[in-house]
RNA sequence: GGCCCGUUGGUCAAGAGGUUAAGACAUCGCCCUUUCACGGCGGAAUCAUGGGUUCAAUUCCCGUACGGGUCACCA
């Protein structure tokens, strides 16, 4: 019995600058598939197209998949048994591999220039026929070739397609796809300056580095089944194919980095949890097989299946996004999330003597966004000049008068409250209602609108007072006295 | 334009030749409650379209519409 091949999957990103959301979760995906099969996970880079070459962009990809968990086994900066894993550093293989192609006879020189290309194709066009290579140079005789290599005539190799038949080739997403022989180009595989084509380095590149799953994005689904003739001129097992459907900002458009949709950074400076961001992510386009939505990463790594991969685009929609991220704040223990929100309550609040872990509780449950938190907190410092009609509260049957009648019954209850902290408060105040025989909102509305200033608070007033402390607490009582008393 | 791919509620989506067509987010209502939340319960809302095949089609086939991708000596 032969044993299985180890599953290997390849990350190749160019690093042409930030992480975009459609990007990460390819990697993603290719991360999964290797680990679930308790495989490799392989990150190269695909640097060669030096006008778009962007310094610093192989951090941000490093950067990234560290962030998000995603380690890989074989790179660049911890090498491998099958590197270099910089493409730009492969170079010199390509040449060697497309020679061998002639040889079998898949492939061909050409030596046809610009100008005569640009006239097919203009020809062509005009006479409505797909543009496509003429095959000028597909059946040169051997002398031929000779002879225009010895007068140095620069030429490229080409893939020879064949020219009747169709191809089928097989993706784990959407199945068998057939297609016509006879539209199939054929495509340069070696350039003119001696470097291999995106595609071609590919195929090579993948088949070397022992790749067994290929996930990428579906604009390369046309082109597969040239890369599968590429594979079968070579003699070599074709890898599995994953092609995934793009990510999508709205109904037409991709998500992008050049419409300025949101890179994964972003996101986490809009306040956003790496965890929650991956979670969301994995869930455009990949449905898990149970009900169960929210997953660490390796829960991600059980859970994952290629069978779930949707094929048509998913919109990036970001209200689902806040609603996850929300429920990873609220699983978070009181001391990281009191860790977390520190600094964000810290832009608004600059005063010492407030409880903070007490306010962070009260946060915890109605944070969707940490940078949410800022505007929460911002009465903290300083009482917001709220207007009188604030107080009146329809369901709390609140008034102005029947507030100023509640803040002066309970201004010198609190002024001779010795212990400061929610339970005696809570203790003292709720004495208070069942002396006054009244409802609990008939005096606590009017407190949480004296202390706060505003509409909706984080916590109640008993919770307001305690983080605010007596003093303030009474001082703003005493303001708000006033200002019924007018 | 040629070729390829896709289309289940507002969004992500499960699903199977016969189902009350899951679930989540959003939305609405109710409960809880000192506001807003959290939590709980419930409601409304979906098979793009026309033809076939079939006892039966949203599911299979063909066409149409709409959307996307691709047609480089870019990756």
């Amino acid at each position: 019995m032969s044993e299985m091949k180890k599953v290997r999957t390849r990350f190749a990103p160019s690093p042409t600058g930030y992480m975009h959301i459609g990007n990460l979760r390819t990697a993603l995906y290719t991360y999964l598939i290797a680990k679930k099969n308790g495989g490799d996970f392989i990150l190269r880079i695909e640097d060669t197209d030096q006008e778009r070459y962007v310094e610093g962009a192989v951090d941000v990809i490093y950067n990234t998949l560290k962030m998000t968990g995603l380690q890989w086994d074989e790179g660049p900066d911890v090498g491998g048994p099958v590197g270099p894993y910089i493409q730009s550093q492969r170079m010199s293989m390509f040449k060697e591999y497309a020679l061998q192609l002639v040889e079998n006879g898949n492939a061909y020189y050409c030596f046809c220039d610009k100008e005569r290309l640009d006239e097919v194709k203009k020809i062509q066009e005009a006479s409505h026929i797909a543009p496509m290579y003429d095959r000028h140079c597909r059946n040169l005789s051997k002398e031929e070739i000779q002879e225009k290599l010895d007068a140095g005539i620069p030429y490229v190799i080409r893939q020879k397609m064949p020219l009747e038949g169709t191809t089928t080739f097989h993706d784990e997403v959407y199945g068998d796809i057939t297609v016509e022989n006879s539209t199939l180009d054929d495509q340069i595989l070696i350039k003119t300056d001696g470097m291999p084509t995106y595609n071609f380095a590919n195929v090579v590149d993948d088949h070397t580095m022992g790749i067994t799953h290929v996930v990428r994005g579906n604009e390369y689904l046309s082109s597969a089944p040239k890369y599968n003739l590429l594979y079968k001129a070579f003699g070599w097992e074709v890898p599995k194919y994953i092609h995934c459907s793009p990510v999508m900002k709205d109904q037409t458009t991709k998500l992008s980095k050049r419409n300025g949709d949101a890179s994964f950074e972003d996101l986490l400076k809009k306040g956003y949890l790496k965890e929650a961001v991956v979670n969301f992510i994995a869930l455009l386009g990949w449905a898990p097989k149970g009900e169960q939505e929210v997953f660490t990463l390796d829960e991600l790594v059980q859970e994952f299946d290629v069978s779930g991969i949707s094929k048509s685009p998913a919109i990036f929609d970001p209200v689902k996004l806040k609603a996850i991220n929300a429920s990873y704040i609220r699983k978070m223990t009181s001391e990281e999330f009191l860790d977390i929100i520190t600094p964000y309550i810290r832009q608004t609040v600059k005063r010492e003597d407030i409880n903070l872990s007490l306010l962070a509780s009260v946060l915890q449950p109605r944070t969707e966004l940490f940078t949410d938190v800022p505007e929460q907190v911002d009465f903290i410092d300083e009482l917001p000049d709220y207007d009188t009609d604030m107080y009146c509260h329809k369901k709390m049957k609140t008034n102005k008068e029947t507030s100023l009648e509640a803040l002066k019954a309970l201004l010198p209850v609190l002024e001779n409250l010795e212990d400061w902290n929610v339970e005696s408060i809570h203790t003292a105040l709720f004495d208070l209602i069942a002396k006054l025989e009244v409802k609990n909102g008939w005096l606590l509305w009017p407190l949480r609108t004296a202390v706060s200033g505003k509409q909706f608070t984080p916590g109640g007033g008993v919770e307001l007072c305690a983080i605010l402390g007596k003093n303030d607490t009474v001082d703003r009582i005493k303001k708000g006295i006033e200002k019924l008393s007018v």
